[in-house]
DNA sequence: ACAGCCATGTAACTTGTTACATGATTTT
DNA sequence: AAAATCATGTAACAAGTTACATGGCTGT
């Protein structure tokens, strides 16, 4: 949903065609999250499937496409309905974890402590790029925020974790390398 | 991949059939992530034509799946590669915000109040759900945690960007009622 | 002429997701 | 007998994604 609401946004302010719009998307976003130019292309045929944009040839020979009153209505509702708070989004880490919880193929603390270091691989990278991020791009400096926020959190979230399966004394778990007679389960 | 990697990860120990793994699903994340049955089904048809799970006929009519060695291999590459951190996967709201920086459409703190609100609210659920919580089960624990700390880090974020929109000085924007004569942009 | 970019598009595929159909068994 | 629950499955779709084909224009 986010890349059709997205391309919305960008054509509220004006028509455009493809090319312009994947530049245009990529710009705001500084190019964090690339944008094949077939997905515009695609996204943009869904959307005028869906009447929220419409088609009509520019003078350039390129299609430039308009957002429609419909379209509109979306982005607006999209504006104005707050983002599902992680209930719904399933979040791949925490799944993992959990899983590994449960699971005698692999010892948890390893994939906490794998999931670690990559984090703070990760946010090293991120205060670096916001050293030298240009504070007048109030886009691209949000955007940094986020991923800022979000690795910090997630590197506590695995402490946190960590550190309540050693106090709780977990036994380590020792992957099996060959499978044994399997057992069936219950 | 999550879905298709957590059933792994279930038949990993042991065999078993679409409902139990359903359950067994929604028993270790304490069902905040529900799972329709059919997609079980589909999951694991696919999982089968890829290799990664086996079917043979259980006795009591059920049909029964079961991990093979290139689904094991599968599942540790997935415990031991940590998941992308944040840079790949587009982050809706993020995307709203910088979105509606640019846009004339809404005035992006409005954007940000509501969504602060709707995260509040979230995370005051979270924090009840975890008072209630069973300490002894870790998965569901460790669940709510992430949530609670994804929130938080949410929370400080919209504080962090309207903050800084508000000593940027930025002048309010009126949604438009109805479309003036549209420019072409650029 | 050829390399390279602008520009458009499409066929094919993946994962996730649901609504619905079907039959068996169990409970009331 | 009816209702509920167990159990399996499928058709159909959404959204994202990429690899590839095509054509035009520009600079060297």
């Amino acid at each position: 949903m986010s890349v059709q609401m997205s391309l919305l946004a960008i054509l509220a302010d004006g028509p455009g065609y493809g090319l312009q719009l994947k530049n245009e998307f990529e710009s705001r976003t500084g190019a964090v999250w690339a944008l094949n130019v077939g997905q515009v292309y695609t996204t943009l045929s869904r959307l005028e499937r869906d009447g929220l944009v419409e088609q009509h040839d520019g003078e350039g020979g390129e299609k430039l496409y308009s957002i429609t009153a419909a379209g509109r209505g979306r982005l607006r509702r999209w504006f104005s309905t707050p983002s599902p708070n992680g209930t719904p989004t399933r979040d791949e880490l925490v799944l993992k974890i959990v899983m590994s919880l449960d699971s005698d193929e692999i010892d948890s603390r390893d994939v906490l402590q794998a999931e670690r270091k990559a984090a703070v691989r990760a946010l090293q990278e991120y205060t670096f790029l916001k050293r030298n991020a240009d504070e007048s791009d109030l886009g691209w400096y949000f955007l940094l925020d986020s991923l800022i926020f979000k690795t910090e959190a997630r590197v506590r979230w695995l402490d946190a974790c960590e550190e309540r399966l050693t106090r709780k004394g977990a036994p380590r778990k020792r992957a099996a390398a060959q499978p044994e007679t399997e057992e069936v389960r219950r």
